[in-house]
DNA sequence: CGTTTGCTTGAATTCTGTCAAAGCAGGTGG
DNA sequence: CCACCTGCTTTGACAGAATTCAAGCAAACG
């Protein structure tokens, strides 16, 4: 369960065995069942989760009761709401576990401890920062410039396995548009030749 | 022109005489008429700039040749291509002045510099991209939950200062409708008795 | 084996974009 | 000072696209 991060660290940063020991204390392994939420709305958000194993989306639900999908996650990607681990206030989004996952969590202190541990941790935090701040502005730009069909290209381009893996329903409250667009939109891509 | 930098960094980091006497000679002043651009798409984006005095915006222009504003900037905000600016690859985006703006410019030496000068402001500069990644993320939300109209109102609620000094179709491009339904969402709100 | 869940499809509706034209500034030059 | 030009906003008519509502179907699950 811990190999996936070491994998993952080790292919960003300079990781030696003393180092890994040390990181290896600031998580803490969890399980959690397709359907179980890693957070609910109006908590407080208390801990970034690394991915080991699984399938997991950050949405909102808005007050007609709708959820709007912001975020997936599956092996080796990081979740959390950010804004809400950081200013300790109650977040607007839930997490809930689309798979059976096992995740990595560190909370407020062990985030903090990390970055102490080294500058080479610290700094691919930033970049952890920048790579979501990066896909987000990405992400408005598609929404103001592409159509929906154009979003769903875009995505199976970028994010195969995820669309892959993930509900049609759910790739359709990523994109923005209802599950029978979706449906319409990949039945008229597989009518022109599309590979399904 | 120096004197709004230092009341926006005076308000976040404690800042010295000496402090300041060392941040000020890492930032070159520049003036742009209106129409003038900082940044082209294709170029490389060499700075980061703090906005004394203006209105910018930041867009990106389509396949159609359409063009789509991703930021506004006005006095007291930092504006850039931060993925070109970090990476040194060519921008997607472009830079162009609203009104007659006078800026303060710091490039990638004088980054990394500033960063050095104190912990203090190297806090600060995380803050910034968190708060940029925190409104981005705010405005997918919008984007996923909310009709033209109700974007609409959450600028004008939550960028007054915006939609007052920006033209109706960069506020248009912004909220990813056209000029025309921008002008019926208005003139549908003022029916029901909204302020002007 | 029945129930649930998710995907598909159709028809009606609502909304938004497109195109074209006219009105309204603000700025420029005669 | 006025006439003109240019860019922005408004408006109307129309076409097109996406949503909504409703129903059917298939695969997955207990």
């Amino acid at each position: 369960m811990f190999d996936t991060l070491h994998t993952f660290l080790s292919s960003r940063i300079v990781l030696t065995d003393a180092l890994w020991e040390q990181i290896m204390t600031q998580f803490s392994p969890r399980l959690l069942r397709r359907g179980q939420f890693l957070l609910r709305a109006g908590e407080v958000c208390t801990s970034v989760a690394f991915v080991s194993r699984g399938c997991l989306r950050l949405f909102s639900t808005d007050p007609k009761g709708d959820e709007h999908n912001l975020q997936f996650a599956i092996d080796n990607w990081w979740i959390s709401d950010r804004d809400s681990f950081i200013s300790g206030r109650p977040s607007r989004y839930s997490i809930e576990a689309l798979e059976d996952s096992e995740l990595l969590l560190a909370d407020r202190e062990s985030a903090r401890n990390l970055r102490a541990l080294s500058g080479d941790l610290e700094r691919e935090g930033v970049r952890m920062i920048n790579r979501a701040r990066a896909a987000l502005e990405r992400r408005v730009e598609w929404m103001l410039s592409m159509s929906g069909e154009e979003r769903y290209l875009q995505m199976v381009d970028r994010y195969p396995d995820i669309v892959q893996r993930v509900s049609q329903r759910h790739i359709a409250s990523y994109l923005g548009i209802t599950p029978e667009s979706l449906s319409r939109i990949r039945r008229s891509l597989a009518g022109r030749g599309h590979r399904p």
